[in-house]
DNA sequence: TCATTCAGTAAACAACCGTTCGCCGACTTT
DNA sequence: AAAGTCGGCGAACGGTTGTTTACTGAATGA
């Protein structure tokens, strides 16, 4: 029988968040490609063979990276959604949590940002996965809500995934502006919300063209 | 003097486009930044050292792969946008345009997807200059259009990058559906129109709204 | 208490890396 | 025809890579 807890079990969950945290740092100024496992396991202070008591190989390791980096947003999105206020002020809470979000896992977020579309498939499916899940969670939220009367599930679908696709956006565009810059996280936020309203708009006016 | 044409420039040029096009093909599976030197230059049947005659180094291989890849939509965008028919059927001929362009330059496409927030800043940082650019491009058309009227240039600008965002976006789908999966395709053609409409439809009732 | 489990180690492995060097030979200029 | 330019080559440089091996010693379970 195996216990859940321990001494053991304890440490080395701690050398396996260390490889974890040390991988992330590493990972902002390179791809997962091209990190070198010596390179980590030296960051961390352990020996090379080590690593392999926790992951196969980098790409298990970016998996896992992926499931820290996204797992608490989902939790944050549904309590967005939950929030049926319907008005212009649900948009700017979105971008605000957006922002915040950004700011407190940057690296996480960078990691996201740079393996979506890098070389490691199977990362790439991990975050496509997530990000699925995401747009099913949008989807959900955005079939209580009256403005989707009249709206097809398969067009409710293709708007959640422009919403999901429009935070991925923005998040990058958080990124890209050095965190400190304050002029330059005013102008995403104002570019963000203006968006968000123009698709919101679209929305509500989208049944009409059809007639 | 230094002729601009010779048997001598032309064999150099040969072998800095064989290097290119090796760079781009390797570059399917795997990033900028883990892709060796030796790698390429085996790929292209070419001592290591003859590298050095055509790049400093491969940061500087990426920059030209930039280039290359999105020289030539410059005049496909103009292209599209002076087409002011106004009506959807500009929208339909974006799409159009869009799925054509990855459809014939694939790796292309995929080397920007994969190096726009890649590990190598020199190329990170030429992307986004170009699709500034296109930003410029679009708000340019944009702005002589007569739905237009009312819109300050900074609103008209932020649609503008929208609009380049949803193109990288959709060009992006394309890319991960694999090229015969015709299904796929008309699936992301439908969703790309149809977020293209959203968006136009809010822009046409912006004004209204601000009122 | 004693046998077992197992995370981490040190060492060795062959293979590979980016970069520099001097040299060659075909093209180019005078 | 002679002198100069220069793209490509082969060889060597020190250093790094991922992976396997047999091992140690502390936490564990009987």
């Amino acid at each position: 029988m195996s216990h859940t807890s321990g001494v053991r079990q304890a440490q080395k969950q701690q050398t396996r968040q260390a490889l974890l945290d040390a991988g992330l740092r590493l990972l902002e100024h390179q791809n997962l490609s091209s990190l070198g496992l010596r390179e980590l396991t030296r960051a961390v202070g352990v020996s090379p063979a080590a690593f392999y008591r926790h992951f196969p190989d980098m790409a298990d390791l970016g998996v896992a990276l992926v499931g820290e980096s996204l797992g608490s947003l989902h939790a944050v999105i549904r309590a967005v959604m939950a929030e049926t206020t319907d008005s212009g002020d649900i948009i700017d809470r979105t971008v605000a949590v957006t922002e915040r979000y950004v700011a407190e896992h940057r690296p996480h977020i960078r990691f996201i940002a740079r393996e979506r579309y890098g070389g490691v498939r199977a990362v790439r499916e991990a975050i496509a996965a997530e990000l699925h899940r995401f747009a099913d969670e949008v989807a959900v939220g955005l079939a209580t809500q009256p403005a989707s009367a009249g709206w097809s599930p398969g067009d409710l679908r293709v708007l959640a995934e422009l919403y999901v696709d429009h935070m991925v956006m923005t998040a990058a565009a958080f990124l890209e502006a050095e965190p400190d810059d304050d002029a330059a996280r005013r102008r995403i936020t104002h570019a963000a919300r203006l968006r968000m309203r123009i698709i919101s708009i679209g929305r509500a006016h989208w049944l009409d063209e059809q007639g």
